[in-house]
DNA sequence: GTTTGTGAAAGGATTCACAGCA
DNA sequence: TGCTGTGAATCCTTTCACAAAC
C-alpha cells in the first residue's frame, strides 16, 4: 500500500529508530567528545571530530541526524550538548547496575576497568563460584558467593549481566543470570551462549579481532615462517 | 577499508577477496567447529552448524561459498576439512608472534588467555615500562622492560602487536611498535589511534559492547533506577 | 564565506528460492 | 531423499551532492 508511483517507497525510520550500524558508533563518538570536552573545546564540526574517530563527515552527520537536529549551520556542534544527547539516547544517563560473575584474571581486570564506572555503569557486585575467591576485595568490592546471585539481583535491580567466568562455566552461569531476573549479558567467555527471547546477549571475543588480524597480515605477506602456498582445490578462476 | 585507516579506500574488491563481514564470521564458525571436532563429529550441516552459531544456514553456506567448493551435497561439510580451509584462510596455520605491551589486570588476562596460544598465537613477550612490574613472571613469560621493543620485535619477528596499556600511554606504544616493524596492532585501550598507512589497526572496546546493551535495555524500559522521562523535542509520534 | 541535514545514488550484505548433485 | 552452491531479490549502509541555514 506504499505504492505511490514512485521507484522506491521512502525508508520512513520513525523518529527514535536508530540504525544498529549508528548505535555501535556513538559509543565512539562520545568518547572522543569526552577527550575535546576535557580539552576545552566548545563546539566541533562534523569533519573534525570524524577525523578524530577515523570516519567521514558525511557518515558522522547522518549517524548525528538520526538522534535529532543538534548541529548548528556554519558553525558545528556543541560539544556539551552532544554529549549529552549521546548519552541519553544510549541510556547512559540513569546508572545501570552491573553484576560481574567470575573474578579470575578477566573478571579482575573489567572490576578495575575506568570506562566503566565512568559511563555510567555501577558494578553492583563481584561474584564467583570459587570459595577460595570468595571475600577477596577488588576495587573496593568484595567478592560473594554464586549462590547470592539472587539476592544480589533484587537488591540491586541489576538488569545487566557480565560473564567472565571460564568457557564451560558460561552457559549455567548465563541461565542463572536469566533466572534471577536479568535481561541483558555480556559475554566475555569464549562459547555461543543460548538464551530465551527477551534477553539481549552480546559478546566480546578477545581472540575474534586478532584472527581478523591475522588473516590481513596474511594477505599482505609475512616476515616469518612458512611460505607455503598449497592452491585452492578450484583455482579460483578469473 | 581497513578499519581506522585514513581516507584512500580503493573500492574495488577483487575477485577471490572474501568480504569484510564475512571474515569477521570465520572465527565464530571455527571455534564452533572445534568443539564439533571434539566431541568426534565427522559431518555437519549449514543447518546444524548455523545453529550453534545462531546464524542462519543461507548466510554460513553463503560465508563458506566464498573459501571454495568443500561441502557434499546430501551430506554437509567434513568438520576436519572445514577447519583446515577456515583456518588457512585466516591465517592461523604459521604461528604467529605476538608483542604484548602492558601487563595491569587487562594484560594479565590477555597474557593468561588460552584463545591465543590454542589458534596459532605465540605470545612472543610481555612488556611494561614500569620497573616495578619487570621480571615479573606472567604465564611462564618473564616480563621485559618496554625499552627492549625493538630487540623484541627483532628476535622474534613478531607482526602483531597488543596494546593493554592506559589510554594515556596507547598512543606512544603504538608509535614505537611500528617504527619497531609492527604492521598489525591490536589496541585494547580506550583511545582512538592514529597510524600511518600500511599498518593495521584494530581494536576492541571492552565498555563499548556494554554501551550498546544500554540502548537496547533502555528501549525496553528498565526496573531499577530513575523513571524519569526527560522529553524529546518531539514526543514519538505512533 | 562555512557547515549542517538530507534526498538520491551506489555499494554491500542478507535472505530467498531453487537448480544440481550425492 | 537431503543438502550444497548460487543467481536474484531484498534489505541495510555508506557515499554523494546540494539546498538551507548560519
Amino acid at each position: 500500500m506504499t505504492e505511490q508511483g514512485q521507484r522506491s517507497a521512502p525508508p520512513a525510520r520513525r523518529r527514535g529508530d536508530v540504525p544498529e550500524a549508528t548505535i555501535a558508533r556513538l559509543p565512539v563518538y562520545l568518547r572522543a567528545l569526552h577527550v575535546l570536552a576535557e580539552d576545552g573545546a566548545r563546539t566541533v564540526s562534523s569533519e573534525a571530530l570524524a577525523a578524530l574517530v577515523g570516519s567521514s563527515s558525511a557518515k558522522l552527520r547522518k549517524d548525528l541526524s538520526h538522534l535529532g537536529s543538534y548541529g548548528t549551520r556554519g558553525v558545528g556542534y556543541e560539544v556539551e550538548e552532544l554529549v549529552f544527547h549521546i548519552s541519553r539516547e544510549l541510556g547512559l544517563t540513569q546508572g545501570w547496575s552491573v553484576v560481574l560473575v567470575g573474578v579470575g584474571n578477566l573478571g579482575h581486570a573489567l572490576a578495575g576497568y575506568g570506562g566503566f564506572a565512568s559511563r555510567g555503569f555501577r558494578v553492583a557486585a563481584l561474584l564467583d563460584a570459587d570459595p577460595q575467591r570468595v571475600g577477596e576485595l577488588i576495587a573496593g568490592q568484595r567478592v560473594r558467593p554464586f549462590t547470592d546471585l539472587s539476592a544480589v539481583v533484587a537488591e540491586s535491580g541489576a538488569d545487566i549481566g557480565v560473564i567472565a567466568t571460564p568457557a564451560g562455566a558460561a552457559q549455567e552461569v548465563c541461565d542463572r543470570l536469566v533466572a534471577a531476573g536479568v535481561t541483558s549479558i555480556l559475554n566475555f567467555a569464549p562459547v555461543v551462549l543460548q538464551v530465551p527471547d527477551g534477553v539481549d546477549l552480546r559478546k566480546v571475543d578477545l581472540a575474534l579481532e586478532l584472527q581478523i588480524l591475522s588473516f590481513h597480515q596474511n594477505r599482505r605477506g609475512r616476515r616469518a615462517c612458512v611460505p607455503e602456498q598449497s592452491d585452492r582445490s578450484a583455482g579460483v578462476p578469473a
